[in-house]
Order: structure tokens, then sequence, then C-alpha cells
DNA sequence: AGTCGTGATGAGAACGGTTGTCAACTCGAC
DNA sequence: GTCGAGTTGACAACCGTTCTCATCACGACT
């Protein structure tokens, strides 16, 4: 009953690997989707539910930057810093930059106790198209 | 070939007119199938697909609000003001506050500038619980 | 190296929101 | 009243995501 036997381990195993491997390859926002098609594609077959569920994993763990595309699906990197920050997205490629909005977190929060909403979250990202994809 | 003579005009029909009596029943944000199931118990029943074609449109011509739920649907709410803005909404009952951050939009435009980023859009959209809800 | 328990996997079905299809309908201009 | 084009509704199709469940394989412990 004592905390130093993990009961519940996270195991490696070829597949999560792969998905960390894959993601590891680029620097652009890209849906569970692309990654099940690239792995297949590089031999590195995984399943398509297993990719969502490892996605998911490492989202909730913070290893991944999850955000929703402008068509509603779910978009995920590799996290470069773990500290909240926000994006600007590529609307094309998917390329990000991590930004981050000094101001932004103070006003979410005082514009949020000003209308007496309490547990004040909040969704900013910021979409364009990026040098190479402007042509 | 003159615009005098508008070739697609927008028709008024009973279901066109429940749909938005439904939306100015309420400062709520709401779904389509909410918007169509409020109709049906009002004995005002129109087909979904219409809700969802009549939502679009609305939505389009900037009638109504749109914003896409934390789950991923898309929510509704009557518009009040033109001019873009922003929104500050319960999560559990939908209601919502129209806000502007008067300086979100500078700052957005000269992030996005600096990383050689153009068409800038963002997304920015405030969650959380307000005080009715909140208990 | 062999055992074993439990977490992990994958194929496919299920789900939920949304959009497409198409024949029947109805607004409204004439 | 007529007529045609926009509109409607029941239902199928879509699409991303999650669930199911039998089978597999890490890895801790011999």
């Amino acid at each position: 009953m004592n905390d130093t036997t993990p009961r519940t381990a996270v195991r490696m195993t070829r597949q999560r690997a792969a998905v960390a491997g894959a993601l590891g390859d680029t620097d652009e926002f890209c849906s569970a989707q692309q990654l099940h098609e690239r792995l297949r594609t590089r031999g590195d077959a995984v399943g398509l539910a297993t990719v969502y569920r490892t996605l998911q994993t490492m989202a909730d763990s913070g290893d991944v930057d999850v955000l929703r595309g402008e068509d509603g699906e779910n978009l995920y990197r590799r996290c470069e810093r773990s500290e909240h920050h926000h994006h600007l997205v590529c609307r094309v490629c998917g390329r990000a930059v991590e930004i981050d909005g000094p101001s932004v977190e103070a006003w979410a929060a005082s514009v949020g106790a000003a209308h007496g909403f309490a547990d004040i979250d909040h969704t900013v990202e910021l979409w364009g198209t990026c040098v190479q994809c402007r042509r």
C-alpha cells in the first residue's frame, strides 16, 4: 500500500516508441490519422486506436500539445515547453510557433472575475499562413 | 447582370421564423440539437437538417454567433453586436457575456507579422462557471 | 531462460455531430 | 391561380473518435 510500488506502470512498447518517433520527426501539428498513415508508410504500422490512445496519454502527461483545428479535428505536436503557452499555427502546413501572451492570462482572469465567473479557462490560438505556404 | 435583381431571394418560412424565435428566447449558447429539441417540445417542429442549415445561414450572414464548445460541438446564440468580439461562456449552462479584448487584436496581428505569417485569424474564448451554476 | 499477471494492442463495431440526397412542398412574384 | 426556384424533411452517408474484447507481450520475479 505504499507509493513506491507503482501499481500502474507505463510500459514501453514498440507502438509507443513508434508514435513518439514519428512525432519527433516534425515541428508541425498533425492529426492522429496523418500520424497513423505516416507510421504505416514508414513500415512501423500501429493500429489507429492505439495511435489515438497513445496521443491521448501523451497529451495528458504533457508530452504533446493538442489543439483543435479549424475543421474540428485534434492536432498534435511534440511539446517543447511544459509551461502554459499558445500557438501561432500555419493553417496550410501545420507548422507552428510557440508564443506566450504575457497579458492574456491576467486579462482572462480579470474579465472572468469581473463577471462573477470562476474556474476561468481560456482558448487562445492564432492561425495564419506561413512564409513558405504563402508563395 | 445587375445587382438590383437578386437571383437568390431568402424566403421567410415557418421554419426559419421558428428557429429565429427559439434563439431569441435565450441569452445562452446552445447546440443545434438542443434547439431542435426545444422546437419540437414547443410544438414548432422543424427538421434537424433544416435547423443546421438555418443556423449555418444565419451564422454566415452574421445573425448568430457560433463557437465550438469544449467537446467539439458547435454552439449558437443570437448575436447582439455585429462588431468583432469574444465571449466569456459558462461551461455549465451556456450563458455568455460578450467581451472585447482591446489589446488582443493588435497583439495577434503583431505576433503574426513578427513571424512572417499572413492572414492572421485568432480564436479567443473564455470558459468559466457562472454564479448561478457555481452553487 | 521460464512464468505469470496485467497493461497494451488491433480489427472492427459503435457513436455522435454534421452534411448530403432527393422527392415533395411552398413562398411569392406575376 | 400559376409556376418555378428556393426550401424542407426523412434518412443515409460521413468522419473523427471511442469502445469492445479476445489476444498479445512487457517486465518483474524466480
